[in-house]
DNA sequence: ACTACATTTAGGCAAGTATCGAAATAACCC
DNA sequence: GGGTTATTTCGATACTTGCCTAAATGTAGT
């Protein structure tokens, strides 16, 4: 669906409006992940990441599945409202140059759920 | 240029995260206009909009220009960093519909500078 | 230079946000 | 069922933001 009103839009932009919400899209570009295998990324709180993830959630850019106790997020394949779609897009070409980007996504390709909790 | 990090990305989409400055993007693709002009329209105070102006020139999505004791902004037609632009475009298909967009739009039409500064 | 007025800057307040640690929840394994 | 672990929710704190009013700045006309 569209979106609807300036204050709807200003939602989903609001979610790309920090920087490491930003860089947990740019993460699950890659694969999906668990809540854990971000925040060994990102070194926050598991809680601060949990929020981060909620608030991209609701504004339609990721999805989460189940997985025993762990929790995997994947971005939104039938993105809604349509806007995120087009954000994703974008997403795709940006960033692709930068260090911090980049080093999370080494970091992703190594972590691994099984060793990271014991 | 392209942005170069997830923050100054941020930033941008920062600047669109607040539904009178989209607001003001969409009266801006109508004509360029006064700070009173918009103040008209917005209903806020003259600073406040004068604050959101800012925060818009700063992510690159206007310019201004001096027209004696008036300052004309406008869209900025080279925009910078490039996502600006795909942001603009995305801008123009959006709230088509959004009732507040239409009326601001009417008003925009109607709206003259010599009237409304005495 | 003085006045008028459009705009910007500064200061302050209320509401919203990012963060953490601790407690609550959920799911696995023994 | 009881212990363990991943995640979410809650409560507190520091910071940021949006808004206003008042003061400062800049420009035009007399």
């Amino acid at each position: 669906m569209n979106v609807h009103s300036a204050r709807e839009l200003a939602r989903v932009h609001q979610a790309l409006a920090e920087p490491n919400r930003i860089r947990i899209l740019k993460m699950l570009e890659i694969r999906p992940l668990c809540v854990c295998e971000i925040t060994a990324v990102l070194q926050l709180a598991a809680s601060t990441v949990s929020k981060h993830l909620s608030i991209l959630r609701e504004a339609g850019f990721i999805v989460d599945h189940k997985d025993g106790k762990w929790v995997n997020y994947q971005l939104n394949e039938h993105p809604d409202p349509k806007v995120v779609g087009t954000c994703f897009s974008h997403l795709a070409r940006l960033l692709t140059n930068d260090e911090t980007v980049l080093s999370d996504a080494e970091k992703v390709r190594s972590v691994d759920r099984h060793q990271l909790c014991k």
